[in-house]
DNA sequence: ATTTGTTTAGGTTTCA
DNA sequence: TGAAACCTAAACAAAT
C-alpha cells in the first residue's frame, strides 16, 4: 500500500504541531478575563453595517464512514447496484450530493477493497453488479452505536466544566466589578445559573 | 461516451 | 511516536 518516507512523516508532524491553540477560543483559559470589561458589553448598540450576516447553514458531514454508509444501505435494501447505493446515500444524507463524483469514487473504492461487501450477480439492466453484505460480515453499526454512546457520555463529562467555567467567570467578573449587578443588568453574556442547576445538569447528584 | 470495478498513491485522523 | 484506519484522487480497463 502507500509508502511514506521518514521525511514525509516529519513534515506532517511539524505541520500538525504548528497548529497552536487560539487563546481567544480556549474556553479553559481565563486569561481573557484580565482584559474583560463587563460594562463595555452592556447597553452597546452595534451599527447596522457591522451586523454580521449569518452564513447559510451548511449540511454537516454525517458521522459515518463510507463502509458504515454502505452497510446501512445494504442492510436496509438487501442488494443494490452501485448507482442504487449512491441513491440511498444521497437520499438519506444531503451532504452527499447526487452530482458530486468525488464521494462516489470513494464508495466504489470501499466496495472493492472491503471484504465486508460481496459482489453478486450482474444487474438485470445496465452495467455493474448487485452488491450485498458478505455472509460473515461483522455488523459495523452496533459498534458505531456503542462508540456514539461512549462519545455522548464523554461529551457530557467534558461539556459540564464549560458551564462551570462560565459560572466561575460570572463570579470572577462580579468580584472585579463589585458595584455592578451582573445578574440583573440585562447582559446576556453571562449565564446566571445556580450552583444547584449546574450540579443537577451535570448529573453530579442524580448520576448518569 | 458513460458507468462500473480495481488498483495505487498519498494525505489525514485516531489510538495505543 | 508508529501503526492502522480512513479519506481522497487518479489512472486504467471492462462492460454497456
Amino acid at each position: 500500500m502507500a509508502t511514506r518516507t521518514v521525511g514525509d512523516k516529519a513534515k506532517w508532524r511539524r505541520r500538525k504541531l504548528s497548529k497552536i491553540p487560539d487563546d481567544d477560543n480556549d474556553c479553559a483559559s481565563l486569561a481573557w478575563l484580565l482584559n474583560f470589561r463587563l460594562d463595555a458589553l452592556v447597553n452597546v448598540t452595534v451599527p447596522e453595517d457591522e451586523v454580521r450576516v449569518e452564513e447559510p447553514l451548511t449540511v454537516k458531514k454525517p458521522p459515518y464512514t463510507y463502509p458504515e454508509l454502505i452497510e446501512r444501505a445494504l442492510r436496509e435494501r438487501g442488494e443494490l447496484t452501485v448507482s442504487g447505493i449512491y441513491q440511498w446515500i444521497s437520499d438519506h444524507f444531503p451532504f452527499y450530493k447526487a452530482n458530486d463524483e468525488r464521494w462516489k469514487n470513494s464508495v466504489r473504492h470501499n466496495l472493492s477493497i472491503n471484504p465486508h461487501f460481496r459482489k453478486g450477480a450482474r444487474a438485470s439492466q445496465g452495467a455493474g453488479h448487485l452488491w450485498s453484505l458478505a455472509a460473515n460480515a461483522i455488523d459495523l453499526l452496533p459498534q458505531r452505536r456503542e462508540q456514539e454512546k461512549t462519545e455522548r457520555l464523554e461529551a457530557h463529562i467534558i461539556e459540564c466544566p464549560k458551564v462551570i467555567v462560565l459560572d466561575e467567570a460570572a463570579i470572577a467578573a462580579a468580584s472585579i466589578i463589585p458595584d455592578q449587578d451582573i445578574f440583573n443588568g440585562g447582559a446576556m453574556f453571562l449565564n446566571p445559573v445556580s450552583a444547584e442547576q449546574v450540579v443537577r445538569e451535570c448529573g453530579l447528584i442524580t448520576g448518569l
